[in-house]
DNA sequence: AAGTCGGGGAG
DNA sequence: CTCCCAGACTT
């Protein structure tokens, strides 16, 4: 190991203890060294992974691959499969971009993603990480590839104070220093998985790193202060209704949220909206009644407390707003995460009415 | 540059 | 409880 950091001693490290993840080579080319990666499964995999740890993403790319195995077959999907697909995942834009890039690479790329990284980061929910990481991985480029690992590792090599987002482009620049021109897309996933492993936000495990004689930090005992950042303001409480019908069919009256916006583009329970004072304005002619319990739900910037009503009506009833669902037709795995709390709360009550 | 946008796991 | 995560997009 050398005194200052290196691609090549990363990599031997990676050699021997890189986690072999589902999308690093496609099924068909298991045990095939050597063999470059599945674009499409690079980029789905990416996207899932943007501000999302790998485990939570392990499931859902499995679903998706067998579901889709071609950025064609995903282009064909409808969209509310995708976003019910998607549901629990998180940041819906980024299953709405997902559809709109698979169209487009199925429809003005002929199924073949382009291959550089200032083509791929025109396509939509392509950014600059995406585009460098896939452009590296997929098509053995040597772009320089920074995502909040590489921000942390570059951050206290060279012992860098100054908080981000202010200390992003010296923490990049570092970053192409050591991006090699060969196994880019290994080296790319070295400092990532180093980071995820050893290099962590908390304790950092300095005594086994490949880098540790390199690094600034460790020497002046900050690695675990860095990479600064400036402070986030606290989060707000909001209040909400959430109205649950059930008819005598077994439908459920649901509706399919507005494409921009939290939880855009997915199903949910109508209800108030959660920016105002809750006033009460049910979907529809009903007795109401309302549990004692409530959902409680943090989201990105603020915390919602969600009063539940419910209600069962006949299949005479009209919704002002929204739509039932035909009981084959739903399911609670569709959901985002609130609005299948929402669900289980009043799926219990519901079994103990009339 | 700052705000918006989810959800789960670690500490 | 707070912080973080293989960030992108909008304003």
């Amino acid at each position: 190991m050398c005194d200052t950091a290196n691609a090549a001693d990363l990599l031997h490290w990676y050699d021997a203890h890189a986690r072999v993840l589902p999308w690093r080579i496609s099924p068909a080319a298991v045990n095939v060294a050597g063999t470059p990666p599945d674009p499409y499964r690079v980029w789905l995999s990416e996207v899932m992974l943007q501000q999302t740890t790998v485990a939570s993403v392990k499931s859902y790319f499995e679903r998706f691959t067998t579901l889709w195995p071609t950025v064609g077959d995903l282009a064909a999907a409808e969209d509310s499969q995708v976003m019910g697909e998607w549901a629990g995942l998180g940041y819906y834009a980024r299953a709405r971009n997902l559809l709109k890039c698979a169209r487009v690479v199925a429809g003005d790329y002929n199924g073949a993603f382009p291959d550089t990284r200032e083509a791929l980061q025109n396509l939509p929910g392509i950014g600059p990480y995406t585009a460098a990481a896939i452009a590296a991985i997929a098509f053995d480029r040597s772009e320089v590839v920074v995502d909040g690992n590489v921000e942390r590792v570059m951050a206290r090599i060279h012992d860098i104070h100054t908080p981000l987002p202010a200390a992003k482009p010296a923490l990049t620049q570092a970053a192409a220093k050591l991006t090699p021109k060969k196994r880019p897309g290994d080296y790319a996933q070295a400092v990532m998985d180093l980071g995820a492993t050893i290099c962590t936000p908390k304790s950092p495990a300095c005594g086994i790193c490949p880098w540790m004689k390199a690094c600034k930090a460790r020497a002046r005992g900050t690695a675990s202060e860095l990479p600064r950042k400036t402070p986030k303001s606290p989060k707000p409480t909001r209040l909400g209704i959430a109205y649950v019908v059930l008819r005598d069919d077994g439908a459920f009256l649901l509706e399919r949220r507005p494409d921009k916006g939290l939880l855009g583009g997915m199903l949910g329970w109508p209800g108030s909206d959660w920016s105002e004072a809750p006033s009460p304005s049910p979907p529809i002619k009903a007795e109401w009644t309302l549990l004692a319990e409530e959902v409680r739900h943090t989201f990105t910037h603020f915390h919602l407390r969600l009063q539940i009503t419910i209600a069962l009506v006949n299949t005479d009833a009209q919704p002002l707003t929204g739509e039932f669902l035909p009981k084959p037709q739903f399911r609670p795995s569709e959901l985002p995460t609130v609005m299948r709390k929402v669900y289980d709360l009043a799926h219990g009550a519901l079994k103990n009415m009339p």
